[in-house]
DNA sequence: CTGAAAGCGCTTACAG
DNA sequence: CTGAAAGCGCTTACAG
């Protein structure tokens, strides 16, 4: 059995005290005598001990952890940016917890529920937002959040999102540029204001070209992919002088490119754009035209202002309240 | 500020025994009046209360939590496992903990550490096995830990493996059925146990079929993604026979998919093999001969075997141990 | 029908 | 140089 602390105290006829003073390396502060602190770190040692996290967060009133809630493990968007905050929650001494929601907000609340019990000092999310009843009692709990990708409007929270409008903007101006005459939009989830900004760039790239006709295709998220393709074989022979399709998220993108691949269409015919760039877009000829995401700086970013809301907190300040927008690259 | 029980007690002039019992559904069993309950869960209510996890946790012992350490979040198949592994915890009553050890061993001890420090009731592993030191200790301390996919030898902890030697037969099988004659084996991290399978199941296939040359490429896993593609044209121009690739992991075949992509190579001049299939493979033609590794059975059994060994744990049973060969499923 | 008390395993002000 | 004691917020045997 794991060994405790009262173990060791009671085997080196020591208190709890003293024990918890050398392997907290307060011994020099407190004065402890060489001897003493070498017995204890010995039997420690000896019993490979390591200090109960519950008790010890229980008392401390911290855990040392940060939670991030993502709606989907598998999408290489969320898993890149899972990864990045991890590295950067290590940097900052925290250990990350990862919580997946799979776009369910029963699981999203059961998350955010079990996170904030007290087991994370502080929360990055990117919400579904289809039920945001828990974020009002959490913001008057003060608790430490942030919002990551997604923004969730008229809530106290910093946020992180992408230029959505410039990054949308930018790509189909782009495909204007090398020639695409008329483009169709394909975008999901409309309602979220990051899919209402990137239809806001997409519109005024047209504008600016004068450009005047435009192809939205809204793709209904549940079951996306039985509608997707209907809707783009329908949009295909319906409008055959369509000549570029811009994806505002890189799920509708990969369906399409799939079903070119496996229909052994070619991508000359067409000009391709999309919000986030996957590792394979590099191995399609001709290029996309991609918008990509900052993930990097998304990380570091969540986890610099959830670590310093928890500081503040902490200290019983006012919490900071940032909004960064970032702007994604392009590589054209 | 997040009430404790105490308030509640406090603002009903109850006991916080009282408020307890009400709030985990014992309010009949210990014959509490009807009127006090109600006034509790009312309160309850009024303020959103939420028991403390650490506190609960630490009474009660346990915590409900799963722990799944993986080498690499952003690899397809421990992105579904941990998906699949996370659907099958919260279906047996755990929330599951995500840590990716991103193949660093210093990472991986981390995570252990945090882990059993009582935060997870038990853990699932699929282990870089690059330092095991902590291994011995999770074991003599009786913590239920399951290896899964990787197995670690001479440990006493269940495992969930794939018939690694079978898949990897199979496939060359199916190539060699299929016209291949010179097929060469890429293979990294050839000390891992499961990696040896995979070679063993490869030359049985060859030899089965009088087949002579071998062509084996290990690549050294540190830096593969500069080290491979040298190696692999230097194998097509010293050996212009070769007429099939097998690739012990996806992710080399991966980078050489890549490669054929990016020059414009045919993938009609090869036959080629895989352990694990991507989503993409599917839209490469011709196909692709893969074993799918059965990620579903693998994440429930893991969950199912964990569960057992925590409930025998609590009861001071002996946990049972079990060694599962899980069998691939070929797509020819 | 309800409550006082002990205990889970730590940390830390306080006292000597 | 070291320790006794309180407290973090719960749960649960025990007592009435």
């Amino acid at each position: 059995m794991a060994k405790s602390l009262k173990d060791i105290a009671d085997e080196l006829h020591l208190s709890k005290t003293t024990i918890s003073w050398v392997l907290s390396g307060q011994a020099e502060k407190k004065g402890l005598s060489k001897r003493t602190t070498e017995r204890v770190l010995k039997c420690a040692h000896k019993y490979n001990y390591q200090p109960n996290f519950l008790a010890r967060s229980l008392n401390t009133q911290r855990t040392g952890m940060l939670g991030l809630i993502i709606p989907d493990l598998s999408d290489t968007f969320y898993a890149s940016l899972a990864r990045l905050t991890e590295m950067e929650a290590e940097k900052n001494g925290y250990t990350l917890m990862i919580g997946s929601s799979e776009g369910n907000y029963a699981r999203e609340n059961n998350l955010l529920d079990t996170f904030r019990n007290k087991l994370v000092d502080g929360i990055i999310i990117a919400s579904t937002q289809k039920c945001t009843i828990l974020f009002d009692s959490l913001a008057s709990d003060g608790y430490p959040v942030v919002t990551i990708d997604r923004l969730i409007p008229q809530l106290p929270f910093s946020s992180i999102v992408l230029d959505n409008r410039q990054a949308s903007y930018r790509v189909v101006k782009d495909m204007i540029g090398k020639g695409a005459k008329r483009i169709a939009l394909f975008t999901t989830n409309s309602y979220l204001h990051e899919m209402q900004e990137r239809r806001i760039g997409y519109e005024k790239a047209l504008q600016e070209a004068g450009i005047e006709s435009q192809y939205v295709l809204d793709v209904p998220f549940e079951e996306y992919a039985s509608n997707l393709i209907p809707m783009l074989e329908n949009l295909l022979s319906q409008q055959p002088a369509v000549d570029g399709l811009f994806f505002a998220t890189h799920t509708l993108a990969n369906e399409v490119y799939r079903y070119f691949f496996q229909h052994k269409i070619s991508f000359d015919a067409y000009h391709f754009g999309c919000i986030h760039e996957e590792a394979y877009y590099r191995s399609v000829t001709p290029s996309i035209h991609v918008a990509r995401m900052p993930i990097e700086k998304m990380a570091e970013e969540a986890v610099r202002i959830v670590s310093e809301c928890i500081e503040c907190r902490i200290a019983k300040k006012e919490q900071p309240q940032e909004h960064l927008i970032l702007e994604a690259t392009h590589n054209f």
